[in-house]
DNA sequence: AATATATTTCCATATTTCTAGAAATACCGT
DNA sequence: ACGGTATTTCTAGAAATATGGAAATATATT
């Protein structure tokens, strides 16, 4: 998956966050079947409203996605996006070279 | 190097703005002699001011170093910062296994 | 329907960040 | 010392973000 600078700044800024950074380190570390919000709010101590505030930032940039379970929300991060994020840093920012693809 | 959450947080934050972001990818594909405060002015087009306090911000978390050379001032990234945090990213949020170096 | 749990939305407030003009500072050439 | 160029600091307004309580919503259980 291949970002654009907005977004990687997008990205960047939601993550630059120390509570988002947290939630999506934990998430990362939960695996596949995530957390459910209320695990989330627990490990971290946080109001609800704050949480789910965050989260919907999370969610707006696509770093997160839910998934409902009964009463419970399950958060999963999505690697894709952290990858592209990872890819974006590499490609634009590690190198002096001008990038070897050529986009522009 | 290596960097905890607080300051991978902070460097996110920081390259999570447009300007800044442009900033870095401009610098960094400049090499090593970087470029003048006026140089990026140019090619941003921002008012001095606007661009003195993102220079601010990026040389707070020791993204950008500057050296004065006559009136001129060059700015030139800092690569490692960039590095430890991809590094961290890629140790940190980028698989769902407790990192195997085992810090913490 | 009533209750309980989980989560969000609404709202207000506090704080930070962004932006940029104006004034100040730094350095250089004459 | 003066004038010019480069850059920062000061200042302030506007916009965005963070925070959290209270009320609303969604789902499940009895």
């Amino acid at each position: 998956m291949k970002i654009d600078m907005d977004t990687a700044a997008e990205l960047l800024g939601v993550l630059g966050n120390h509570t988002r950074l947290a939630i999506v380190r934990m998430l990362v570390r939960a695996g596949p079947q995530g957390m459910t919000v209320g695990d989330i709010q627990r490990e971290l101590e946080v109001p609800g409203s704050t949480l789910s505030h965050h989260l919907g930032h999370l969610r707006g940039v696509g770093l997160v996605w839910q998934e409902r379970e009964g009463t419970s929300l399950h958060c999963c991060v999505d690697y894709r996006m952290i990858d592209a994020l990872v890819e974006f840093l590499t490609a634009e920012c590690c190198t002096f070279e001008p990038t070897m693809t050529g986009t522009e």
